[in-house]
DNA sequence: GCAAGGTACTTTGCAATGCAAGGTACTATC
DNA sequence: GATAGTACCTTGCATTGCAAAGTACCTTGC
């Protein structure tokens, strides 16, 4: 396996589990919103995710109670699953910044030597 | 499931292909180490990382040409399985390095509407 | 009306990988 | 030669992002 793959390899295993963060993030900013929307405004953050991530992701969310649906008509094409935060989702993204405020700091940490860093 | 657990589900998956990076910088810091050595400068970082997880992943960038290793003669116990950065592997941190921060960027970027984040 | 195109939601199967658990092996101490 | 400590290694599982393929609704043009 060539580095240059193992590099795209390795990218794509750190965007995992911060999805969930950037996605919730991304909903609590808009109230509410619907997959595709949520797509395009990952993509303004330089975040490419796929209709095969999202569904289940959000699914999976909302299974565990962490966000709720509301379908709307919308003014042209099918109608819309628009997605909102419960209570228990603001919890559980206040805790996931939590966890990603510690994450960086001990990257950080890790990396303090390196010459890269700053 | 409650959300406890997914909270520390989800930040076990955040720290998934971040310990590559943590973990060459270690060496590269280091200049060589061995596994249990490593093991206990990523818990300084807070990072709780075990064998199990640890001499695969070592095994993996091994065999990617990433990093090569000695034997050592320990003053107690086995012989360590000291590893070094191959040149390959220095470039490959610093890859890791800068998709490290286009990740922080991109996170920082669909977060920054949220109380929490600064 | 009905074909074509666009938008949106859903499912299936694969591949990668952190981790728990269990195992092997070498050295030192008593 | 038994016990304890340190170190390395392997197996199998569970999670999950993603590619690909499928279903369904709406609008436009003829």
């Amino acid at each position: 396996m060539k580095v240059q793959n193992l590099l795209e390899n390795t990218k794509q295993q750190m965007r995992k589990g911060i999805l969930e963060l950037c996605i919730m993030s991304i909903i609590s900013d808009e109230g509410e919103a619907y997959p595709s929307d949520i797509i395009t405004r990952l993509q303004e953050s330089q975040l490419i995710v796929v209709q095969g991530t999202m569904y289940p992701l959000l699914a999976r969310l909302k299974s565990a109670g962490l966000l709720n649906y509301t379908w709307k008509e919308s003014d042209a094409g099918p109608p819309r699953k628009y997605y909102a935060l419960t209570d228990g989702g603001s919890e559980f993204l206040d805790g996931l910044m939590g966890t990603w405020g510690q994450l960086v700091k001990a990257v950080k940490h890790s990396t303090k030597n390196l010459k890269v860093n700053k």
